[in-house]
DNA sequence: CTTGACCCTGTAGTTGCTACAGACCCCACA
DNA sequence: TGTGGGGTCTGTAGCAACTACAGGGTCAAG
């Protein structure tokens, strides 16, 4: 297993495998200013080293919370730059669990009002579809 | 109030404020087959009248549920082609919810997640900002 | 020395809008 | 009758965050 190895010049390929991401997925991580560009081989090949994996990890968790590519880009000016990050980090983590908080919100009246909807179609035979219906606005 | 009026040959912009949505959405919505294009005056204007309204009150309506224009697409034609349309209409409904609820559970485990870490973080004065320490793998 | 698997670049597609630019048109007021 | 300020029209470009090519170069194994 490569993963053991020293993992030094590694092709984008093997770096999307490692991080379990697509690789076209790091060239626009690239593009967007988001990852360094990594040194070229003599033909033009990238070649990574394990700070650019452990820099592509940072941005995949973080997408995993569900940060926008902004806010990772701040994450990591903060990361990088500053002594004591931690209250503007906390900062920009407390405002985008108030957005997540308001999806779920949305997403639960969406939830109860489709529940509602698909209960009262029941097995389908109803002449008016209360799903239909519910959307021309006969019902609320 | 003109919303007592008989409803005939109003403009986009009057349907776009009665409907409380973009003039330019509804563009966009005729352009990708969602609405009829209406009929046009001897200048080029768009007439709408009340079925236009109708059809796009479903399409907001299903939109503040969560469908996606396709799906949207789907139970239009569904509405308008048959005769008895539920039993379709409620498995397009119960994929949708299903699709929610996936959501809801993705966003709430980033809503633990990013609690937790807020949390952790307190005041911010914290030398290593735990936020940006799971992010970079530290802890899980 | 060829074959196939990788890499490169740039560009176009996706979803659901939103925002122009530049050209008409229409009505009221003077 | 002219003009001003609003409407309307079209087409196109932009947003997020990727994803998927096309058309080429490179490289190592057989």
């Amino acid at each position: 297993m490569r993963d053991h190895a020293v993992v030094k010049g590694m092709q984008r390929a093997e770096l999307a495998r490692r991080t379990g991401s697509n690789l076209e997925t790091v060239r626009y991580y690239e593009k967007v200013g988001l990852l360094p560009e990594p040194p070229r081989t003599a033909a033009g090949y990238r070649a990574y080293d394990s700070t650019h994996e452990r820099r592509l990890r940072f941005v995949l968790r973080a997408r995993e919370l569900g940060f926008s590519l902004d806010e990772i880009r701040g994450l990591l000016r903060l990361a990088d730059e500053r002594d004591r990050p931690c209250a503007d980090a906390r900062d920009v983590a407390a405002v985008h669990l108030a957005d997540i908080r308001a999806k779920i919100t949305d997403l639960k009246r969406m939830e109860r009002v489709l529940k509602d909807v698909v209960a009262q179609c029941g097995d389908g035979t109803l002449p008016e579809c209360p799903l239909i219906e519910t959307l021309f606005g006969k019902a609320a």
